[in-house]
DNA sequence: ATGCCTCGAGTTCA
DNA sequence: CTCGAGGCAT
């Protein structure tokens, strides 16, 4: 860099570092992460140090945070209120302690450790035990008298306990806002039109800065206190750890996880163990701070101009970071589902590197209003998977467009529709398009359908387009040859081809495991098929519930779709959807030949008696959703009429002779006029006669120990696998849901248990262990 | 109609 | 995991 890019550079950097203040400190809207922040910063301290004649008396460098806004009472800090330096890395921390030793000269460090809490720094003065004023950390030297509004904080005491305190006393600390109450708060915001919080940081420094305290006191705040300031009028400990301790014996809020530590070790272990804790705790906290025990090797270390020399924070790897989005394309899923996703340039984000994020569906899109060519914010929240939170609207560049829909499926060009009021748009393809067939393929060769190992998205990809792969069908009459021929044509496209195969080498024992796995999954269950099959809406659970109730493929597949809202958990839509997928003669050709092919069930077995409740014609009439036809005139039908053929022959008059109002007799004769209507009436009430035939004897099935329990599993267990357990414990008549509720019986809670297990501390259902739950799976083997 | 509670579907990276 | 939406009890 020559001098006057230097010089250029450095104007820049002042003039975003001061842009950026002025957001976080006075609008409560920052624009940029913190990591960002923190990155400029240090990029301008660089430059600084490397070129003392571009100095500058006002560059933000030597200033802690911006000016206060005025629109509170200004409070001059008796003892300044100075931010910490950071460390990103376990050398910065090195580095940090090995300067303490040096100017010290002593080996033996004793540090205090603490979480550094992601909320807003303040000062709270206490006078002869009583709180008297309280004020921001505005630029360090001056901050906002916020007395009033730090009044309403439940956690900051009024009056201090005891007796033995300063006469003067400042209290350092942060106001924070827990976590659950954010959420909590949020809920009810959206709910009654309250205003929605961006996240709890902005949270509690926006309801700190109201102007009326009443306000504040609806927040729900928090305070921690972390150190103190002025002192006047009495004493305190000889150590940061011991004042600590005093600051809680006179009723302040000091963290629990706030301990002493030895040498860089101990400082190490100690960010450790928050970080792996950090997505448990209650409230955000964006690193650890340390600071050296013993005050009197701080005053020996002193300051440099913004920081304190004795003490630093040592940050987490951010979990939020900006990045440039260069493009928004779509994705067809196996219903044809067309979901938006964010392609953006390559970014660090929790120790992994970032570069696309679902953007869910259109409405979202246009929520976040999110454009190519904007700078996002990117997030990987408690869980895995990125999400793009926020767009940085300062800095759009001219020209970029609003996102939408494409009108034609990217994938094969049909129409892309929206259902009335719902929120994907659909390509309306079919099976016709080759995206979502390639889906239907891998939905249906996934491990929880029919587990075919080693068919992955870019395999059936290729097999789509050779033609040896039409349906699902398909996969029992490949060949060696069409995989390898696949194989080649894949690697070809790709560019992939090995060296070892240009030479001659064509290895074959991957294509020789797949026809293995392949011929494995022709024995299956029920349970499995169904699912595999790809049913709108009928997923794991719903396909093992048809499994359960009816027992058997052929029943099944004939079944007229009033006759599956028998089974509990099937309504209507679930119903007509299943009805509708067997409608169709190319679906029903599919299962044919699936079973020409080899597929075999294996676990066929009698209907669920408990059926029997509802086969009847009245259940039936109103299973038929016929308008004007409730519960009751269903009945008042079922009585009056021998069957389902004599009620197709009534006159309307019979129809009102059997009790029915007028309006109703009509509406039912209307319904039954409908050709359609009538068959589908005939063939459920033949369909019901049927199953009713089929039905055993209500006998004492062999009830399972845990027959009618919900059970949750979270957290990893050692001896199985989550799977492992969720069969093991659905054979013992269990069953098993996904989220804690106060229906659930039980909660299995392996190692690293988060939010379900909290979940249910909260309901006080009872928690299992693994030693518990094998002891039991032991017990009824 | 309203408010749980579940289920289904789509999704990321190593 | 998170959203949206279906099922069902109230």
């Amino acid at each position: 860099m020559g001098a006057s890019e230097t010089a250029t550079r450095i104007a820049e950097l002042r003039r975003r570092i001061e842009d950026a203040n002025r957001r976080y400190h006075e609008l409560d809207e920052p624009d940029i992460t913190d990591a960002a922040y923190d990155a400029l910063v240090r990029e301008l301290e660089a430059l600084e140090r490397a070129h003392p004649g571009l100095a500058d008396a006002d560059s933000p460098t030597r200033k802690v945070g911006a000016l206060p806004s005025g629109r509170f009472a200004q409070v001059a800090h008796a003892l300044p209120m100075l931010s910490l330096g950071n460390a990103f890395s376990d050398g910065e921390v090195a580095d940090f302690v090995r300067r303490i030793r040096e100017r010290l000269e002593r080996e033996d460090l004793v540090f205090s450790a603490e979480p550094k809490l992601d909320g807003l720094a303040i000062s709270l003065r206490y006078e002869d035990g009583a709180f008297v004023q309280g004020a921001t950390r505005g630029d360090g030297a001056t901050g906002e008298d916020v007395t009033a509004n730090l009044r309403t904080i439940s956690v900051i005491p009024h009056v201090l306990d005891g007796d033995d305190w300063p006469k003067v006393l400042e209290v350092r600390g942060e106001v924070y806002m827990a976590r659950a109450d954010f959420e909590r708060w949020n809920e009810r915001a959206r709910l009654h039109g309250g205003k929605v919080l961006a996240n709890p940081r902005n949270g509690a420094a926006g309801s700190l800065r109201q102007q009326d305290p009443a306000v504040t006191a609806q927040r729900p705040l928090s305070f921690f206190a972390y150190g103190i300031g002025q002192v006047e009028g009495g004493s305190l400990p000889e150590t940061h750890s011991a004042t600590l301790a005093r600051l809680r014996d006179w009723g302040l809020p000091v963290s629990d996880l706030a301990t002493v530590v030895h040498g860089l070790d101990g400082l190490l272990a100690y960010y450790a163990r928050i970080g792996a804790a950090r997505d448990g705790l209650a409230f955000d906290i964006d690193g650890v701070v340390y600071k050296l025990d013993d005050l009197a090797g701080q005053r020996e270390m002193g300051f440099v101009s913004r920081a304190p020399r004795w003490a630093i924070a040592h940050k987490f790897p951010a979990q939020e970071q900006a990045t440039l989005l260069e493009s928004i394309e779509v994705n067809v899923g196996r219903t044809g589902a067309v979901t938006p996703w964010a392609l953006m340039r390559p970014v660090q984000v929790g120790g992994v590197t970032v570069t696309r994020a679902t953007l869910h569906n259109a409405d979202h899109v246009a929520r976040l209003d999110v454009r190519a060519g904007d700078t996002v914010i990117v997030r990987r929240a408690g869980d895995v998977i990125p999400e793009v939170v926020q767009v940085v609207h300062a800095q759009r560049p001219p020209g970029t467009v609003p996102w939408s829909m494409p009108a034609a499926c990217p994938v094969c060009g049909a129409e892309v529709v929206r259902e009335e009021g719902a929120a994907v748009w659909r390509c309306s393809g079919g099976l016709s398009c080759p995206a979502q067939r390639v889906q239907a393929v891998f939905h249906f060769a996934s491990r929880r359908a029919m587990d075919i190992d080693g068919l992955g998205e870019r395999y059936i990809e290729s097999l789509a387009e050779s033609g040896h792969l039409r349906d699902v069908s398909d996969l029992y009459r490949l060949t060696l040859d069409d995989l390898l021929d696949m194989k080649r044509r894949a690697d070809e496209r790709d560019g992939t081809t090995p060296e070892t195969v240009k030479a001659g080498k064509v290895p074959t024992k991957w294509a020789d495991n797949l026809i293995e796995a392949i011929d494995r999954s022709r024995g299956t269950t029920l349970a499995r098929f169904l699912f595999a099959l790809g049913i709108e809406h009928v997923g794991e659970s719903t396909a093992k519930a048809l499994a359960q109730w009816f027992g058997d493929l052929d029943l099944v597949r004939h079944l007229p779709w009033p006759l599956f809202k028998r089974v509990p958990d099937i309504g209507g839509e679930v119903a007509r959807a299943i009805g509708h997928f067997l409608d169709q003669a190319g679906n029903q050709a599919v299962i044919e030949r699936l079973l020409a092919r080899g597929v075999r069930i294996r676990d066929t077995h009698a209907p669920n008696p408990l059926l029997r409740d509802g086969l009847d014609l009245a259940t039936l009439l109103v299973d038929l959703e016929i308008p004007k036809v409730t519960a009751v005139r269903a009945a008042q039908l079922a009585s009056a009429f021998a069957d389902a053929q004599a009620l197709l022959d009534a006159p309307v008059q019979d129809l009102a002779a059997a009790g029915l109002p007028a309006e109703t007799a009509e509406a039912l004769a209307g319904w039954l006029e409908v050709e359609a209507n009538a068959s589908l009436l005939l063939r459920s009430a033949r369909a019901l006669a049927e199953l009713r035939a089929r039905l055993p004897e209500r006998g004492e099935q062999a009830a399972g120990p845990l027959e009618g329990k919900t059970v949750v599993l979270t957290g990893t267990l050692s001896a199985m696998g989550r799977d492992e357990a969720k069969d093991k414990l659905e054979a013992l008549g269990a069953k098993t849901a996904g989220s804690v509720s106060k229906k659930t019986s039980f909660v299995v809670a392996g190692e690293a248990a988060g939010s379900k297990l909290a979940k249910a501390e909260e309901l006080g259902i009872e928690v299992w262990d693994e030693a518990r739950l094998l002891a039991f799976l032991a017990q009824h083997a």
